[in-house]
RNA sequence: GGGGCGGUAGCUCAGUUUGGUUAGAGCGCCUGCCUGUCACGCAGGAGGUCGCGAGUUCGACUCUCGUCCGCCCCGCCA
């Protein structure tokens, strides 16, 4: 039994049609309009807006109630709907045709003067939107982010279902394990001494659910990881979990591209040609300079080491005397940039570690370089003919060894692109990226770590570099990439125990480490194990991309700042010591 | 762990370079007037530990040191 008048339609969906009917509304006082006689409210819910009016003659007890409304006050009101007088329509508002004259108002609810206002024509800073984080979530962006987030579980939901998928859920507390990122412990009040960790991704569960035989596994699903943050990055986040039995790559793939494809139709009415593109891991770095390279715009890579190989620039010579490369990019139109631009570009390749950046402008005068006198005139031109440049262009050389010199050109090409301006906003760029290397040296343990994860497989015709040289050998891994951000990552699993403890021994773990982390997977792996793979998608950071906004933290209802806090309910907070006492942990 | 930027009225900011009268603006808020506004209008008013703590100085929003908080980047994030 309600004490106030229910609402009878919303304040996003009276029109013309229903002038002459008598409604009752809920809702917020976005903003009033006093008059002096008449007073108008615009009174807000999540589906819109709706003004309201209070005349003295039509209901002088509701007009004379209305005098003390004020912003955010909580409403009920009963009236009639009425086409607003000639001229006074306003055409940006979807309800602007009417009004609803009032003739009795309730008020729910009084409000303080909020912090903010909620209409978004000023900026407010972020930590003090997150403080009061119920109020800027009645805001009309996030509103719409988080709507649009909705919409997107609900494709999700329906895609996997009618693909057959079983959605199941894993646990929260679960095992720490070694490798990756730093587990997020709870600590355990019945075993002393013990904690369990929060997932940094349901990697385990899920291949054994596959062993179970459940063989298309899907889950909306929460990871943590306890890492430093970044604008797209949060310590707890949400992944679209998926694993298959009896499937290779192809098939991850073309049902993950095909998700993503559904998400931008059904989103946004845009069609994402499939397949997707591929670039295999050394393809991606030797022309883009990154594993998740943005496609928008140009600039590709072009190697020159063997013209440079044997030139009598010194820098470059002995960098491909000791097995480095020299590669670099055209920058078309580049010439024109000054003196002063030129260092400053110089200092920010210095500041990614290379040591020195080599470049040619190509001007009126001819073909300009500080080296020419060291390569001499002929390789000159015949590196910017290689190059393709042409007059007016800037060209951009890099000489280190293979990973740091794209590595260091990858972010040049990013940052040139940005001064220049060369990023085509509108267009949406997916692809995959494949054929990853196993592993990676780790220079810090002095030992190769997975460049995925430990699970997995080897390319088949890399098994024997496995033995023979473990960092060539090319996984069966693969990323997809929207504009330049991971969106994706997965990989064919090894279900073989005899090679997954291989793998586990390169990575410096022995039988019985092994044993005791992972004996539970080798265990079922004992059992008829099925080939299966699979991928986890980043469900923030999809939304984040989709929907233009600059942080992961504006996809989410209630994010943490950079430094992990929550600044709405101030956790972490300091516990009890009778709680700390039960979990048998002390504080130093 | 490292680097950069920021913290002044409820909000968004100016003032700090070169220390010096009473720290300003717009919006919001409060009061009054106003019967078709929608950034309503008009008149008046209130509102400040200049993030915090030391130091230098006759005097600190301003200079120095420390510290806290926010944002971005590097490391880190299989």
């Amino acid at each position: 039994m309600a004490s106030f008048p229910k609402r009878t339609r919303t304040c996003g969906e009276l029109r013309a049609q229903d002038i002459g009917t008598t409604v009752t509304l809920n809702g917020w006082v976005d903003t009033r309009r006093d008059l002096g006689g008449v007073i108008f409210i615009d009174l807000r819910d999540r589906y819109g807006i709706t003004q309201i009016v209070f005349n003295p003659q039509r209901g002088s007890d509701a007009h004379a109630a209305a005098k003390e409304l004020r912003s955010e006050f909580v409403l009920s009101v009963t009236g009639t709907v009425e086409r607003r007088p000639e001229g006074t329509a306003h055409p940006g508002l979807e309800t602007g045709e009417i009004d609803v004259m009032v003739s009795a108002l309730m008020i729910l609810n009084r409000a303080e003067t909020p912090p903010f206002p909620m209409d978004e024509s000023a900026e407010t800073a972020e930590d003090l939107r997150l403080k009061y984080r119920y109020l800027d979530l009645r805001r009309p962006s996030l509103q719409r982010t988080l709507m649009f987030r909705h919409r997107m579980y609900q494709i999700t939901h329906r895609y996997f279902d009618s693909r057959g998928f079983i959605e199941i859920e894993t646990p929260v507390l679960m095992k720490s394990t070694p490798e990756g990122a730093r587990d997020y412990l709870v600590p355990s009040r019945v075993h002393r001494g013990r904690f369990y960790a929060l997932p940094q991704s349901p990697q385990t569960y899920k291949q054994i659910l596959m062993v179970s035989g459940f063989d298309k596994y899907v889950q909306i699903v929460k990871c943590f990881r306890d890492e430093d943050l970044r604008a797209d990055r949060q310590p707890e986040f949400t992944q679209i979990d998926i694993e298959m039995s009896f499937v290779d790559e192809i098939d991850i793939q073309n049902l993950a591209e095909g998700l993503i494809a559904t998400f931008f139709k059904e989103l946004k009415g845009i069609d994402i040609p499939l397949p997707l593109p591929r670039f295999t891991y050394r393809e991606a770095m030797e022309t883009y300079g990154s594993d998740k390279p943005d496609t928008r715009f140009g600039l590709k890579f072009c190697d020159i080491t063997d013209l440079v190989g044997r030139s009598g620039f010194k820098v470059f010579a002995d960098n491909v005397q000791r097995g480095g490369v020299v590669a670099g990019f055209v920058v078309p139109g580049g010439a024109s940039l000054t003196r002063n631009q030129m260092d400053t570009i110089v200092d920010f390749t210095k500041g990614l570690g290379a040591g020195g950046l080599v470049y040619f402008k190509w001007t009126e005068q001819g073909l300009e370089t500080a080296v020419e006198k060291f390569l001499g005139k002929d390789i000159v031109a015949a590196i910017a003919a290689h190059m393709g440049a042409a007059k007016g262009d800037l060209i951009l050389l890099v000489s280190d060894v293979w990973l740091k010199a794209y590595t260091i050109l990858g972010s040049l090409r990013l940052e040139m692109a940005r001064r220049l301006n060369l990023i085509d906003e509108t267009r949406n760029d997916l692809l995959w990226v494949t054929e990853f290397p196993m592993f990676e040296y780790s220079e810090e343990e002095k030992r190769f770590v997975a460049m995925h994860h430990m699970f997995t497989a080897p390319h088949p015709d890399d098994i024997e570099l496995l033995t023979t040289d473990p960092g060539k050998a090319r996984a069966r891994a693969y990323d997809i990439v929207l504009n330049g951000n991971e969106i994706g990552g997965g990989s064919i699993r090894i279900h073989d125990r005899e090679l997954q403890s291989k793998v586990f021994g390169l990575l410096g773990m022995g039988p019985e480490e092994a044993e005791k982390k992972f004996g539970f997977l080798l265990g079922a792996f004992r059992y008829g194990a099925p080939p299966h793979g699979g991928i986890a998608l980043g469900f923030d950071r999809i939304v984040m991309l989709m929907t233009g906004m600059k942080s992961i933290r504006d996809v989410m209802a209630f994010p943490k700042t950079a430094s992990a806090m929550s600044l709405m309910d101030e956790a972490p907070s300091e516990v009890e010591d009778k709680q700390l006492r039960e979990l048998h942990i002390r504080v130093v």
